[in-house]
DNA sequence: CTGAAAGCGCTTACAG
DNA sequence: CTGAAAGCGCTTACAG
């Protein structure tokens, strides 16, 4: 009966003869049978301690415990999955989480997954499409049983893998009418059409646009120009830019959309990094904001609407979509909502002003 | 031949008199033995194919392919990784990625990580020893082969774990004489005694301290308080506020500070949301900053240095101890480098300050 | 360059 | 409440 781990490898030495040609984990690793053997029970027995604790006997339980405490014996979900086909494991597949709201969507995610015994495979895809299909398969090997993606701009590929495989995916920060399976998001065409409209009501004239050319950015960008078209505007300068966007890119940015367009009065910057940009170069050139340049950001990362007053932002709560993502997936998986149940949730957004701007 | 999933499902069934009580995968799932017959190979150059290619001939490689393509198939990576004992799989302990640095050492970690083939495993600890723990356990269920820890302050327990284990281990964004085994990191302590030194030289008499109670923000405290005494200075005024730490926090921390210690002259706050909500309370008392009061944050949130002048911060490279973690484990995982060479790393850090601060 | 046999460490579906 | 047998879908270590 191995009671230590180097125990436990004198017992695979022994083993050796029965087993020729094999000694693939090596003397490492403690496996269920260790447990069972120290415990007096099956393994099957040690398996339900873990599993299904409730069809164990109080003291069988206590006692299988103890020798899992005292050997420190974890399970080999590998094992525990490829036989259960059930990997408890829920992919997340995001453009990034560094400077980036999708962090807080991803950490409420995470904690509320991982309360209900689920971990977390992070997929970061950068803004390519590409990139996101090979991430996807990467993903798929580990047999997750929930996705989580970002936006609903997927290739056709994608989406056709994804229904394939057949498990439960919440697509996020975006609406469409056709989504893969659920969806928890806002309208990034309906922000920048309020964007828009409030930039008007100021009394603006000659909005323009910094934008990055992500698919998000780009439908904020549609309501945005179409609002003003309908106002009768339909010059409306702007400045596209790759992602990722930061405050370096927006304080380049500004300048080059001033140069071919002098008389703007407003900007829209598909993320407060762009903005707090534009901002500092603006004063740079000694333009009044908001008095004689307004700018609107997008993000709201928590101190942009605190402490630049001058900045007018788009605030959305990550954190409820994250959590709202968890719950639709765990709902699925808990077997309480049926596949066919589409389910949409619209979290919507708030533009940040203060009275002064 | 099964071309396409529901051909698989046939095969399935017909396999059901073979395999008595068994029907698990059910009908979904395209096994390697699908794409060997349809290939008319053998499954182990199929798998050979996906983790071993140049030992195939060129003309099999290619029809294995277009098979694996034509089927759609994605390699079962829990049963590979129980065969091979590889699980390609590495986890990362974080306290939290919203509203923080460590969301960009997860970025280019994970980046990284995932260029050279391996996924991350996410977990997010909070602030507590216990749940690191139970996390621990949890990540290390799935068999990870290597592990990114934050921090250097872990419980014996979790220490001895790791090094049963057997796997390689970062430690990163602090210091310690003893590390588990690798490190990546700076030394709080120094960043407390440096910020002292640098309110001392701005002329500062009563400098007082915001800070989270978490391990990190202590030993700033630490070097904060030491510094200070070195120069004579005993009582230093301090509010300890609990994780996490926001803007909203900094805004109630001062106030309450000032109430008690009404002369003090600088404030090193925990963190730049801190340190922002700090500002924000001193505007709203008249207070001048930083002629009146200095204020030094903690982490440099890309835009805190760039957008509040009056704020003193200071930066640390996450995405450099981010990419130089994943180059340690990627190094000890390759087999380029031994377990027994320790591996440490200081990043440092500056403090950032303008001129007119 | 390719393959048959055995095994990785679990859990399922029964039976008792 | 507990267990013996079989199998989950791969890969290793040989042999050829």
């Amino acid at each position: 009966m191995p009671a230590t781990k180097s125990a436990a490898a004198a017992v695979e030495h022994t083993d050796a003869s029965v087993r020729p040609r094999r000694t693939r984990g090596g003397p490492k690793g403690l496996r269920i049978t260790d447990v069972a053997a120290q415990a007096g029970v099956s393994p099957i027995t040690v398996s339900r301690v873990f599993n299904n604790p409730e069809s164990v006997a109080p003291q069988t339980l206590e006692r299988v415990r103890e020798v899992v405490q005292k050997l420190g014996y974890v399970p080999n979900r590998l094992a525990g999955g490829l036989s259960s086909a059930h990997s408890r494991l829920i992919a997340a597949i995001v453009p990034t989480i560094a400077h980036s709201l999708f962090s807080e969507t991803i950490q409420v995610f995470s904690e509320t997954m991982s309360r209900a015994g689920y971990e977390v495979l992070l997929a970061l895809s950068g803004y390519s499409a590409s990139n996101e299909e090979t991430l996807l398969d990467a993903v798929l090997s580990r047999r997750p049983e929930g996705v989580l993606l970002t936006g609903v701009a997927h290739t056709d590929w994608l989406r056709e893998r994804l229904r394939n495989v057949g498990i439960p995916v919440v697509e996020t920060w975006e609406t469409t009418e056709t989504p893969i399976d659920m969806l928890v998001g806002f309208s990034h065409y309906e922000i920048g059409a309020a964007v828009a409209g409030h930039f008007l009501q100021r009394g603006a004239r000659h909005p323009a646009l910094i934008s990055a050319n992500d698919e998000r950015a780009l439908a904020r960008r549609a309501g945005f120009r179409e609002r003003l078209a309908r106002a009768g505007i339909h010059n409306v300068a702007e400045k596209i830019v790759a992602p990722p966007s930061s405050v370096e890119v927006g304080k380049g940015a500004l300048p080059d959309l001033l140069s071919r367009a002098p008389d703007i009065d407003a900007v829209f910057c598909g993320s407060d990094l762009l903005a707090i940009g534009a901002l500092g170069a603006a004063r740079r050139m000694g333009l009044a904001v908001p008095s004689r340049l307004a700018i609107c950001g997008f993000g709201d990362l928590e101190f942009s609407a605190e402490t630049i007053p001058q900045l007018t932002t788009v605030r959305v709560d990550g954190t409820r979509i994250g959590l709202n993502a968890a719950r639709f997936l765990l709902d699925r998986l808990n077997g309480g909502r049926s596949p066919d149940e589409r389910r949409v949730l619209d979290v919507g957004f708030t533009i940040v002003a203060r009275e002064s701007a």
